[in-house]
RNA sequence: GGAUCGGUGGUGUAGCCCGGUUAACACGUCUCCCUGUCACGGAGAAGAUCGAGGGUUCGAAUCCCUUCCGAUCCGCCA
């Protein structure tokens, strides 16, 4: 008999069902009466096994069932008596009334009740058996919404002609950013790959390239220290675009959220979402993000989304008294101090292209209409203080990609969990990824990183220091 | 790198300030009873060298020192 989802058993009363699952809950009513309710990844349903009418081998099984037991249930789906209605499950209208089971798996008793919410158990424990956690009803639901959030993205985008690419993991370590992520290079001893920290020259190149419309969910990794809502790697649906202006960009990026936020039944406080320039939210808000709901709009979950813009493209490094940009290297400045930009005038002024897209106090998303032209990047690097050998030596590459006929193009990096936090209402990251780590950089389960072996270290040319 | 909070049966907590001989409670687990439960109910039982190491003391979960782990924040994170 083929299989059927336990959320499709409402629509089938008087049928006989094969069902596999999880023992979620297990009553044992006396001797002749246990219900099981039986989880799938669908949901629950209720299973009752009524001893005098079932085999004796079957009746054996049933007496050893225990929590989380893996199971194959037979049966016929029967409406429920009246009395009998469980309005707090889907499946409440219906049980299942059980001919056989066969145990599928044992399962050792969880170190937590998988049945309810693991919020209250301590994160080690949580993270060590990160499987079991996931079982839970708020982590499944958490996780089958981001897919779906991306899901909802990727439907948006392929509607408008974008393609879907992947860009590289090993890739090169650039000076400026964040720490990188650093792999040893076998075939090339003593030299290192670095992981990206955004896909960012990439999907210009891309753009060079004439796809004119690239998105990828990409993996993106910062070797920073971690905070709640900031883990070691992330993932972003990173988008980039030819032949468009700064209202383009955003224009699209809002319909795509809108589109994806409204598919999933959240609601949006303002559309078109406001528009606040950085001047104006620091004086109104004090910060770049900010939360706009009132309480009430809290409680029930409203997004409240916004446009910041006009961001100041530089700003004086307190140490080194140097220019450094505030946000993207990569960017255009805003077209009226274009002259000023290329002229290295008035730095303090020059604003950028950026946009960044906020949610209820939290950074959603940020981009920019890039330089495609070589003399603005240059530009740009000029300010930061870089000779012509070290811009050379870290965006040549660039610089000369843009010399065979770049297009104007950009475009916008969106974080996949802090949008799901937003989504969730979780405070943390951890509760929206997978396999976290902890805040000293722990892998669930897997406890990495490890020591590797002398063997490997030597293959690869690396001498360990004691720390 | 810095600061703060925490670590007690499988899980979550109380006890710690003010040291005292059987470390308490809830959930879970095990055994028995129960035909309609859905957080089932009832009776009973087992289960903890109190994160680790050292010190003070007649005596340490409790006081002191060191250390490890977890959480949050600052620095850091285009």
């Amino acid at each position: 008999m083929q299989r059927t989802w336990i959320e499709e058993t409402t629509n089938l009363v008087g049928k006989s069902v094969r069902l596999n699952g999880w023992a979620h809950r297990i009553r044992k009513m006396g001797d002749k009466l246990v219900f099981v309710d039986l989880r799938d990844g669908s949901g629950i349903a209720q299973v009752v096994f009524y001893k005098p009418d079932l085999a004796p081998d079957v009746c054996a099984k049933v007496d050893e069932l225990k929590p989380e037991y893996v199971l194959e249930v037979e049966g016929v789906v029967q409406k429920r008596g009246e009395k009998q209605v469980n309005t707090d499950l889907a499946t409440g209208t219906i049980e299942i009334g059980a001919k056989t089971v066969s145990i599928l798996n044992t399962s050792q008793t969880p170190p937590f009740p998988i049945d309810q919410d693991t919020s209250s158990v301590g994160e080690s424990v949580r993270l060590k058996y990160r499987y079991l956690d996931l079982r839970t009803q708020r982590m499944q639901n958490h996780l089958r919404l981001r897919s779906k959030w991306v899901q909802a993205c990727r439907e948006y985008l392929f509607g408008q002609r974008f393609v879907e690419i992947e860009t590289p993991l090993l890739t090169k370590a650039t000076p400026e950013g964040s720490r990188d992520f650093v792999v040893p290079s076998r075939l090339q001893p003593g030299k290192f790959f670095a992981l990206p920290q955004s896909p960012q020259q990439y999907k210009q190149l891309l753009m060079c390239s004439g796809f004119e419309r690239y998105f990828q969910t990409a993996r993106a990794m910062r070797d920073e220290d971690l905070r709640a809502d900031r883990g070691f790697e992330h993932t972003q649906v990173d988008i980039e675009m030819s032949f468009v202006e700064r209202e383009d960009v955003m224009r699209m990026v809002e319909e795509m959220i809108t589109h994806a936020a409204e598919k999933l039944g959240f609601t949006i406080r303002e559309k078109p979402f406001p528009l606040i320039s950085y001047q104006d939210a620091m004086v109104k808000y004090g910060a770049d993000k900010f939360d706009m709901r009132s309480e009430e709009e809290k409680a029930k979950g409203v997004l409240a989304y916004a446009w910041v813009i006009d961001f100041p493209f530089f700003e004086r490094d307190i140490k080194t008294g140097k220019w450094t940009f505030t946000h993207n290297p990569f960017s255009n400045p805003l077209p009226e101090y274009l002259e000023d930009h290329l002229a290295g005038r008035n730095i303090e002024k020059i604003l950028t292209s950026q946009y960044d897209l906020v949610c209820n106090g939290f950074e959603s998303g940020g981009g920019s209409i890039r330089a495609h032209k070589p003399e603005v990047l240059e530009a740009t690097y000029k300010i930061m203080g870089y000779d012509q050998k070290e811009i050379e030596s870290s965006i040549g590459h660039m610089l000369e990609a843009f010399r065979y006929g770049a297009p104007p193009h950009g475009g916008i990096g969106l974080g996949v969990e802090r949008n799901l936090m937003n989504l969730t209402g979780e405070a943390a990251l951890r509760e929206v990824v997978a396999f976290p780590m902890t805040a000293s950089g722990v892998t669930s389960v897997m406890d990495a990183p490890s020591k590797l072996d002398d063997a490997t270290l030597q293959e690869l040319c690396i001498k360990t220091c004691e720390k």
